[in-house]
DNA sequence: TTTAGGG
DNA sequence: CCCTAAA
């Protein structure tokens, strides 16, 4: 494996690299160098571009595929039969690459439409890979069996695969790739094939494509164990653009109930039955889109996106997004939403358990369908992966046009955006909003400098009533209250005392005065380095 | 543009 | 959370 490696840098740099960590999926690249090879050494006309696109499409495959599963193994140590895991097989991949091809889709397009084929763009797709799959992670993982049966998939894959992938990179272009990584990389590539062409108005390369697709995928089929798949993909492949759509559906049956290949036909040819193949790329515009909401998104598109999940999957909602646009136009801070939802469920249900605490408000009145669910991520990831659990989305879905709450995006915060907060105070001291959102909230897009100014004084005042009354307060914070935990009130009193809240927040200060100096004693002020404390030395910069 | 304060 | 005013 390793010897391998020196070879493939030379032509591709970064994938190598982090293929190269991944043991097994070395050999397969051997394939890939000498594609690799061809497309550099005899570039083609049109499909050049393409050939580049799908090439750097491979190794980013390869690259993906095993973080992905890494997760799906943690979350599943457990078993999957022989039947869920190739139907995971497919997921996983189908999952995989639907997030990765819009992005890769994207990028296709534009490097098609230039025509490069160059090192810079390994780098974009490495780029945009690595964002992709760190979000797909927490979708889809959460879901499944999928982690251990890519595992499985992928040695067959590659053992098998190494004749298979020269010969008929020569044959057509686009096609190559597709063999060596498997399924997985199959319907990727193929998929972000359809798509390049497509913008590239190449007729013929779909079909070519097609047709190799049929052959690698049987071939790599074979090799697992699953005939069965092979019929699917088989079905699949000629309604590449549905395909997509197509992935998600299975996806979620799957995950509800490893419900086999039958499911999977059926969707597919209802797809087929609903969807004309005329439609094109204007429909994988589509479809690409949709799905692809879950990155940019983050706060401003809220709207947009609503309306385009509407339009694309019909969803009822009653909207009159006109009312209150001045609530909306103001500022939106919404993530992401049903999208992701539908499209990877992570934790169905009671995740949410947390969420209907705090500020009785206006919650608690019914008009509230008022749905603020709390991150259900939260739960679990919190501790850790914080920024990028926060970052993904947990989703706070909320209802919107509740009539009138005015608190229209409300996230609840979750105990490790606390904690960070806590730490980022201590850190940088009380007053520095931006500062503290840039470095420990840099991920979490919807927490302005604003709302964390808002929490703390929150905060404060939770501290600050608890010390005064304290058992009383405790133990109803225990039952009706989220649980905050007294450690990180502590802190936040100490660091109250430390660095006063602007106004007249002293107040506190004589209660909390013990309390303080047996958490705190030292730290002077602005400069405290480092509190010692769980700092989070994650990304501290966008 | 960021912070502070009030709703 | 939202909004506005001040720095």
């Amino acid at each position: 494996m390793v010897q391998e490696a020196p070879s493939l840098k030379k032509y591709v740099n970064m994938k190598c690299q982090r293929v190269n960590e991944d043991e097994s999926f070395v050999p397969a690249l051997e394939d890939e160098a000498i594609e690799v090879e061809h497309l550099l050494a005899e570039p083609k006309n049109d499909n050049v571009s393409v050939d580049g696109v799908l090439s750097l499409k491979k190794c980013l495959d390869i690259e993906d595929i095993p973080g992905r599963f890494e997760c799906g193994l943690e979350s599943h140590s457990g078993g999957m039969d022989s039947n869920t895991t190739r139907e995971g097989e497919d997921e996983l991949k189908l999952g995989v690459f639907d997030g990765m091809l819009h992005e890769v889709a994207e990028v296709g397009d534009l490097h098609a439409t230039n025509s490069l084929s160059g090192a810079c763009e390994d780098y974009l797709l490495d780029i945009e890979f690595a964002e992709t799959v760190s979000e797909l992670d927490n979708g889809p993982c959460a879901g499944s069996h999928l982690g251990n049966s890519s595992s499985e998939s992928h040695s067959p894959g590659f053992s098998g695969s190494d004749n298979g992938a020269v010969g008929i990179s020569e044959s057509s272009t686009g096609t190559i790739p597709v063999p060596e990584c498997g399924n997985n990389l199959d319907k990727m590539t193929i998929c972000t094939l359809h798509g390049t062409s497509r913008s590239k108005c190449e007729c013929k390369m779909l079909v070519e494509g097609k047709m190799e697709l049929q052959g690698s995928a049987s071939f790599n089929l074979q090799n697992p164990d699953g005939v069965d798949n092979v019929s699917n993909l088989v079905s699949g492949i000629p309604l590449v653009e549905n395909r997509k759509d197509v992935t998600f559906t299975n996806l979620q049956y799957n995950k509800a109930s490893s419900i086999g290949q039958g499911m999977k036909k059926e969707s597919f040819a209802g797809r087929k039955g609903s969807r004309k193949r005329s439609v094109e790329a204007s429909d994988v515009g589509m479809l690409l889109s949709e799905k692809r909401m879950r990155r940019p998104t983050r706060r401003y598109i809220e709207e947009f996106s609503d309306l385009k999940s509407k339009s694309n999957r019909g969803r009822p909602k009653n909207s009159t997004t006109t009312t209150k646009n001045k609530l909306l136009g103001n500022r939106h801070r919404s993530e992401t939403h049903h999208k992701g939802f539908s499209a990877a469920p992570l934790v169905p249900s009671g995740s949410y358990g947390r969420s209907s605490d705090r500020t009785p408000f206006e919650v608690g009145v019914q008009k509230g369908c008022l749905k603020k669910y709390a991150s259900i991520s939260d739960l679990d990831s919190d501790e850790e992966s914080s920024p990028a659990e926060s970052e993904d989305d947990c989703m706070t879905i909320k209802r919107p046009e509740t009539s009138g709450d005015r608190r229209k995006h409300q996230r609840l915060w979750t105990l490790s955006e606390v904690m960070k907060l806590v730490d980022g105070v201590s850190h940088y001291g009380v007053g520095r909003w931006t500062d503290i959102k840039r470095l420990l909230f840099s991920s979490s897009a919807y927490r302005t400098p604003v709302d964390l100014r808002d929490k703390w004084r929150n905060l404060l005042r939770a501290s600050c009533a608890q010390l005064q009354s304290k058992r009383e307060v405790e133990q109803k914070r225990k039952h009706a209250m989220r649980p905050l935990p007294q450690t990180l009130l502590h802190r936040v009193s100490e660091l109250a005392i430390i660095h006063p809240y602007p106004k007249g927040s002293n107040s506190k200060l004589p209660h909390v005065g013990h309390v303080t100096s047996a958490m705190l004693p030292t730290t002077s002020k602005d400069a405290p380095s480092s509190l010692g404390r769980r700092l989070v030395p994650r990304k501290n910069c966008t």
